[in-house]
DNA sequence: TCATCATTTGGTTATTATGCCAAATGTGCA
DNA sequence: TGCACATTTGGCATAATAACCAAATGATGA
């Protein structure tokens, strides 16, 4: 395998990493209907406050979101919206996984 | 948060972690073009046959491959292509991480 | 300037993931 | 049956991640 193909591998799987945890997952699904402050996230998960601070530092390292700092407060929006194309086809993965079930299931 | 989207946001996160991994990328970009045998990846990752056998079967727990033993060897097939689809917009992060980079090193 | 609010950063610990080696399993063939 | 090949499984060391608490930063308004 070359050199640049390596790369980009590593480079795509750490976009897939960001996204790969539920709080994550939530946040950018929260995003996607709209920019939002950390301090609602700080309402609607119930983890610690550098907790959530952390996983967004993660999607913004990612490139997956933006933060723009405005008084106060620190708002965070969805960079790229196309990720929601993901959750399409992860849901047919979670399904055939589920009638995959069914078939063990029946035996 | 109900429990019904906790799950669904955990079983969504568990999909996206078993594709974020280099190796495992590859593998799927791989196997979009026609099944393969375990034996190929061998040739083909450098990397030990147990490494790469869990890797495969990480995307199986998953549901994004399925195995078929036939005579001596085991073939991989993808069976949801769509996954394949992430990659055009993960390949869109990418694009504007380095964006951003240009950005910043303008400054 | 000082206190306060919102958020981030640093540090620690527990958990999970990765990768190698060695051993086990399963299949076909002599 | 017994050997050789292909793959998986178990075990272990190391690295990466996640979560919490405490402390630091940055902005506002008294």
């Amino acid at each position: 395998m070359d050199k640049k193909r390596k790369a980009l591998l590593n480079a795509k799987a750490e976009v897939l990493k960001a996204l790969s945890h539920p709080t994550r997952l939530y946040m950018v699904e929260e995003l996607a209907r709209g920019e939002k402050c950390v301090c609602k996230f700080n309402e609607q998960i119930d983890a610690d406050f550098s907790t959530i601070s952390k996983h967004l530092s993660v999607l913004k390292q990612a490139g997956i979101v933006r933060d723009e700092k405005r008084g106060k407060r620190v708002f965070y929006t969805l960079e790229v919206p196309c990720v929601l194309g993901f959750m399409g086809c992860v849901e047919t993965v979670l399904k055939s996984r589920i009638e995959a079930q069914t078939k063990i299931m029946k035996q």
